[in-house]
DNA sequence: GCCAACGTTGGC
DNA sequence: GCCAACGTTGGC
Protein backbone atom coordinates (compact mmCIF):
# COMPACT_ATOMS: atom_id res chain seq x y z
CA UNK A 1 0.00 0.00 0.00
CA UNK A 2 1.78 3.28 -0.91
CA UNK A 3 1.26 6.57 0.82
CA UNK A 4 -1.50 7.99 -1.08
CA UNK A 5 -3.48 4.61 -0.23
CA UNK A 6 -3.98 3.21 -3.67
CA UNK A 7 -3.60 -0.80 -3.48
CA UNK A 8 -0.56 -2.29 -4.67
CA UNK A 9 0.10 -6.16 -5.83
CA UNK A 10 3.53 -7.22 -6.61
CA UNK A 11 3.51 -8.47 -10.02
CA UNK A 12 4.24 -12.06 -10.41
CA UNK A 13 6.51 -13.80 -13.48
CA UNK A 14 5.68 -17.17 -15.24
CA UNK A 15 7.54 -19.25 -17.78
CA UNK A 16 4.89 -21.69 -20.53
CA UNK A 17 5.61 -23.81 -23.09
CA UNK A 18 3.86 -24.35 -26.07
CA UNK A 19 5.27 -26.67 -28.86
CA UNK A 20 5.53 -24.04 -32.07
CA UNK A 21 4.42 -26.69 -34.32
CA UNK A 22 1.22 -26.51 -32.31
CA UNK A 23 1.22 -23.02 -30.93
CA UNK A 24 3.80 -20.51 -31.70
CA UNK A 25 5.46 -17.19 -30.96
CA UNK A 26 4.54 -16.34 -34.60
CA UNK A 27 1.16 -17.73 -34.64
CA UNK A 28 0.73 -15.49 -31.75
CA UNK A 29 1.94 -12.27 -33.32
CA UNK A 30 -0.56 -13.17 -35.76
CA UNK A 31 -3.61 -13.55 -33.53
CA UNK A 32 -6.52 -10.92 -33.16
CA UNK A 33 -5.15 -8.63 -30.44
CA UNK A 34 -1.61 -10.51 -30.62
CA UNK A 35 -4.07 -12.31 -27.45
CA UNK A 36 -4.89 -16.40 -27.06
CA UNK A 37 -6.30 -18.36 -24.46
CA UNK A 38 -3.66 -20.20 -23.09
CA UNK A 39 -5.46 -23.42 -22.95
CA UNK A 40 -5.54 -27.21 -23.04
CA UNK A 41 -3.63 -27.46 -19.87
CA UNK A 42 -4.45 -30.91 -18.42
CA UNK A 43 -1.97 -31.14 -14.91
CA UNK A 44 -3.10 -30.30 -11.80
CA UNK A 45 -0.32 -28.77 -10.28
CA UNK A 46 -0.40 -25.82 -13.71
CA UNK A 47 -3.93 -25.92 -13.21
CA UNK A 48 -4.26 -24.51 -10.14
CA UNK A 49 -1.50 -21.68 -11.03
CA UNK A 50 -3.71 -20.79 -13.98
CA UNK A 51 -6.92 -20.69 -11.68
CA UNK A 52 -5.07 -19.59 -8.54
CA UNK A 53 -2.13 -17.47 -8.52
CA UNK A 54 -1.66 -16.08 -12.37
CA UNK A 55 -3.01 -12.38 -12.51
CA UNK A 56 -3.96 -10.10 -14.69
CA UNK A 57 -0.43 -7.78 -15.62
CA UNK A 58 1.80 -10.82 -14.64
CA UNK A 59 5.06 -11.22 -17.03
CA UNK A 60 5.39 -14.51 -18.87
CA UNK A 61 7.96 -16.00 -20.46
CA UNK A 62 7.05 -17.69 -23.95
CA UNK A 63 9.22 -21.22 -24.01
CA UNK A 64 9.26 -23.04 -26.82
CA UNK A 65 9.56 -27.15 -26.81
CA UNK A 66 9.69 -30.15 -28.34
CA UNK A 67 11.67 -28.51 -31.18
CA UNK A 68 14.61 -28.03 -33.11
CA UNK A 69 15.92 -25.16 -30.62
CA UNK A 70 14.25 -25.42 -27.52
CA UNK A 71 14.25 -22.02 -25.79
CA UNK A 72 12.54 -18.60 -24.62
CA UNK A 73 11.32 -16.63 -27.64
CA UNK A 74 9.58 -14.01 -26.15
CA UNK A 75 7.55 -12.11 -23.31
CA UNK A 76 3.81 -12.38 -23.10
CA UNK A 77 1.38 -10.38 -20.44
CA UNK A 78 -1.99 -11.77 -18.87
CA UNK A 79 -4.75 -10.23 -19.90
CA UNK A 80 -7.48 -11.97 -18.04
CA UNK A 81 -7.29 -14.21 -15.18
CA UNK A 82 -7.95 -17.52 -14.50
CA UNK A 83 -11.52 -18.88 -15.83
CA UNK A 84 -12.87 -22.16 -17.50
CA UNK A 85 -10.63 -23.80 -20.50
CA UNK A 86 -13.55 -24.09 -22.76
CA UNK A 87 -12.08 -26.85 -24.45
CA UNK A 88 -12.86 -29.29 -21.96
CA UNK A 89 -16.32 -29.41 -23.23
CA UNK A 90 -15.81 -29.85 -26.63
CA UNK A 91 -15.85 -33.18 -27.57
CA UNK A 92 -13.96 -32.64 -31.06
CA UNK A 93 -11.26 -31.08 -29.20
CA UNK A 94 -8.19 -32.72 -28.48
CA UNK A 95 -8.40 -31.73 -24.88
CA UNK A 96 -11.81 -32.76 -24.38
CA UNK A 97 -12.21 -33.91 -20.87
CA UNK A 98 -15.49 -35.90 -20.77
CA UNK A 99 -15.36 -36.20 -16.75
CA UNK A 100 -15.83 -32.64 -16.30
CA UNK A 101 -18.70 -30.83 -15.25
CA UNK A 102 -20.02 -27.21 -16.04
CA UNK A 103 -20.65 -26.78 -12.67
CA UNK A 104 -17.99 -27.94 -11.42
CA UNK A 105 -15.18 -27.15 -14.27
CA UNK A 106 -11.90 -29.08 -13.80
CA UNK A 107 -9.29 -27.18 -15.70
CA UNK A 108 -8.95 -23.49 -16.56
CA UNK A 109 -7.06 -20.88 -18.92
CA UNK A 110 -5.94 -17.28 -18.95
CA UNK A 111 -5.56 -15.02 -21.70
CA UNK A 112 -2.38 -13.85 -22.99
CA UNK A 113 -1.05 -10.98 -25.03
CA UNK A 114 2.36 -10.97 -27.19
CA UNK A 115 4.91 -8.02 -25.64
CA UNK A 116 7.36 -8.84 -27.35
CA UNK A 117 8.98 -11.81 -29.22
CA UNK A 118 12.86 -12.10 -28.71
CA UNK A 119 15.30 -10.65 -31.71
CA UNK A 120 16.84 -14.15 -30.84
CA UNK A 121 16.19 -17.28 -29.17
CA UNK A 122 17.74 -18.00 -26.08
CA UNK A 123 17.88 -21.31 -25.88
CA UNK A 124 17.76 -23.75 -23.58
CA UNK A 125 21.47 -24.68 -23.68
CA UNK A 126 22.33 -21.25 -23.07
CA UNK A 127 20.03 -20.97 -19.94
CA UNK A 128 21.78 -24.29 -18.63
CA UNK A 129 25.41 -22.46 -19.02
CA UNK A 130 24.67 -19.83 -16.87
CA UNK A 131 25.16 -20.41 -13.30
CA UNK A 132 22.53 -17.67 -12.09
CA UNK A 133 19.95 -19.77 -13.13
CA UNK A 134 20.36 -23.08 -11.70
CA UNK A 135 17.35 -22.73 -9.59
CA UNK A 136 15.17 -21.94 -12.47
CA UNK A 137 12.52 -24.20 -12.38
CA UNK A 138 12.85 -25.20 -16.00
CA UNK A 139 16.00 -26.43 -15.81
CA UNK A 140 15.29 -28.73 -13.17
CA UNK A 141 15.33 -32.21 -13.16
CA UNK A 142 12.35 -33.75 -14.46
CA UNK A 143 10.07 -31.02 -14.46
CA UNK A 144 7.70 -31.29 -16.84
CA UNK A 145 5.40 -28.46 -15.80
CA UNK A 146 3.85 -26.47 -18.82
CA UNK A 147 3.26 -23.39 -16.38
CA UNK A 148 6.13 -22.60 -13.74
CA UNK A 149 6.94 -19.48 -12.02
CA UNK A 150 10.22 -17.30 -12.25
CA UNK A 151 11.29 -15.17 -10.02
CA UNK A 152 12.13 -11.24 -10.52
CA UNK A 153 15.96 -11.95 -10.72
CA UNK A 154 15.30 -14.88 -12.99
CA UNK A 155 13.34 -13.30 -14.76
CA UNK A 156 15.64 -9.88 -14.62
CA UNK A 157 18.67 -12.14 -15.57
CA UNK A 158 17.15 -13.97 -18.52
CA UNK A 159 15.58 -10.99 -20.13
CA UNK A 160 19.56 -9.67 -19.74
CA UNK A 161 20.76 -12.31 -21.89
CA UNK A 162 18.71 -11.50 -25.12
C1' DG B 1 13.08 -43.19 -31.87
C1' DC B 2 14.92 -43.66 -27.21
C1' DC B 3 14.42 -43.16 -22.55
C1' DA B 4 14.29 -40.83 -17.92
C1' DA B 5 11.13 -38.81 -15.05
C1' DC B 6 6.92 -38.17 -13.29
C1' DG B 7 1.63 -38.09 -13.08
C1' DT B 8 -2.54 -40.79 -13.29
C1' DT B 9 -5.26 -44.88 -13.13
C1' DG B 10 -7.20 -48.83 -11.29
C1' DG B 11 -6.98 -53.47 -9.11
C1' DC B 12 -6.57 -55.19 -4.74
C1' DG C 1 -4.10 -46.59 0.77
C1' DC C 2 -0.59 -49.18 -1.84
C1' DC C 3 1.72 -49.80 -5.95
C1' DA C 4 2.29 -51.71 -10.65
C1' DA C 5 1.11 -50.51 -15.14
C1' DC C 6 0.50 -47.22 -18.26
C1' DG C 7 0.63 -42.59 -20.49
C1' DT C 8 2.87 -38.19 -21.26
C1' DT C 9 6.57 -34.91 -21.54
C1' DG C 10 10.44 -33.35 -23.67
C1' DG C 11 15.50 -33.39 -24.32
C1' DC C 12 18.66 -35.75 -26.92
Amino acid sequence: MSALGIGFAAMNYWLMKSEPTTFSVDALAASPKQTTAWDGVRNFQARNMLRDEVKKGDLVFLYHSSCEVPGVVGVMEVVREGYPDATQFDPKDDHYDPDSRREDPRWYCVDVQLKRKFKRIITLEELRAHRRLANLKLLQRGNRLSVMPVTKTEWDYVLSLE
